[in-house]
DNA sequence: GTTTTTGCACTGACTAGTCAGTGCAAAAAA
DNA sequence: TTTTTTGCACTGACTAGTCAGTGCAAAAAC
């Protein structure tokens, strides 16, 4: 479940063959793709229910009925769109939580490195990330409990790290493990889309950087 | 809004009755309060646009017309309950910086009374917050602009109690204050509403003090 | 004191339109 | 051949917004 490196995994990454023999990617998935991207786009400027259906098959460049020959609906549609892309996530934190572990590193660095995981996938799904957040504390809604499970898979991976590290004697062994993964989380999430949606000529590092010093208590006091 | 502590005290000079209720601010205006309430209910849980104008009015007990005869259309009304709900929240966040400053507290003092206050205020207005945060990274949509000055209005109340300690030379000079202040109103947020969400038996103090914990550098190293 | 008028607040049936999903025959890949 | 896609007409449910009319209390007229 790992994915390669740190390097820009596409959402063409996940792709997989329809058909047990058969070598390459497939038409069908092909189709599949340029339907996720055409939705992920549209419902996280628009919303789900304010999304036609119609406009994700035009701007797939594909017809109608196509969307309904691959999907059964729109909501199953959109449910698959979330678990793909919450995969995705999760598989790049666990991997940046691996390397700097491999590498020697301490806990606090590989919570650094998942910070940088954090921005960089948001950095490369912007729109999957805000249509994510919209979601994710509604209620009453189809896929909410798709939603609770990834979003459990996501944040189990934070909480891991700072469970290891306090048991490491690293991090102060008073930590609230859940609240303070949810905190940082939610440090990332909202810092990088208002890095996207208000100043985007920043650069990764110079917002990693910011986030890195919050992190690690670099705040207070001068230098 | 939920209903509040507080009554709205509202013009009545010109009112003509104020019959129902003792010292309520006008019928017109109760009506206005019962489907803020309603609408920001139903469109924390639903989102805008799968929330119906028919269910807003069920749920204030009130017909369909009255809806329209108080606000010029659905978007209005989403538009005015932003606006109202924002202006609580900045109020508290200035309020707990400046009862901060004048008891003679530090800045860091400061960020935490706002913590602190904007913990009360999801934890008081959950409903909103979800909503808040549902919205705020959409774009495409009618309420945009609103949305934009009445955010930049909250996160100015942060970023200028940041600058005021870097001018004090309580903070560092390298915090860069626009990402710091989103992470800071990030971190609450995010932790606030998955306290709400997944440990709501916890206690208020409980989450403040994670969130203190992690604002003050006070995570990595033993205490 | 009684009747009539005024105007605000509200009502709910109705309109005009939208959208998810269907059905199907024909065309394009594979 | 079989699988997948296309194009397009169609339906039925649902929804934002409208409008002629109701209830009522205070003011005006008698």
């Amino acid at each position: 479940m790992t994915a390669h490196g740190t390097v820009p995994v596409t959402i063409r990454a996940m792709e997989s063959s329809n058909s047990p023999g058969g070598a390459g990617g497939g038409r069908r998935e092909a189709t599949r793709q340029k339907l996720y991207e055409a939705a992920v786009t549209l419902i996280a400027e628009q919303g789900f229910s304010a999304t036609t259906v119609d406009e994700i098959a035009e701007r797939a460049g594909v017809a109608k009925g196509t969307v309904y020959y691959n999907f059964a609906s729109k909501s199953v549609l959109f449910e698959e769109l979330l678990r793909h892309g919450v995969g995705l996530l999760t598989a790049s934190l666990r991997d940046a939580a691996e390397r700097t572990a491999e590498a020697g590193g301490s806990k606090v660095d590989s919570l650094d490195a998942m910070v940088r995981a954090g921005l960089v996938f948001i950095d490369r799904y912007p729109s999957f990330t805000q249509l994510y957040v919209a979601e994710l504390w509604r209620t009453n809604r189809a896929w909410q409990s798709t939603l609770m499970v990834v979003r459990q898979e996501a944040v189990a991976v934070v909480e891991g790290v700072l469970r290891e590290g306090v048991e490491a004697d690293e991090l102060s062994e008073e930590i609230d493990i859940g609240l303070t993964a949810s905190a940082l989380v939610g440090m990332v999430l909202v810092a990088a889309l208002d890095w996207q949606a208000f100043q985007p000529e920043r650069s990764l590092d110079d917002v990693h950087a910011a986030l890195s010093r919050l992190l690690q208590g670099r705040v207070s006091g001068k230098p």
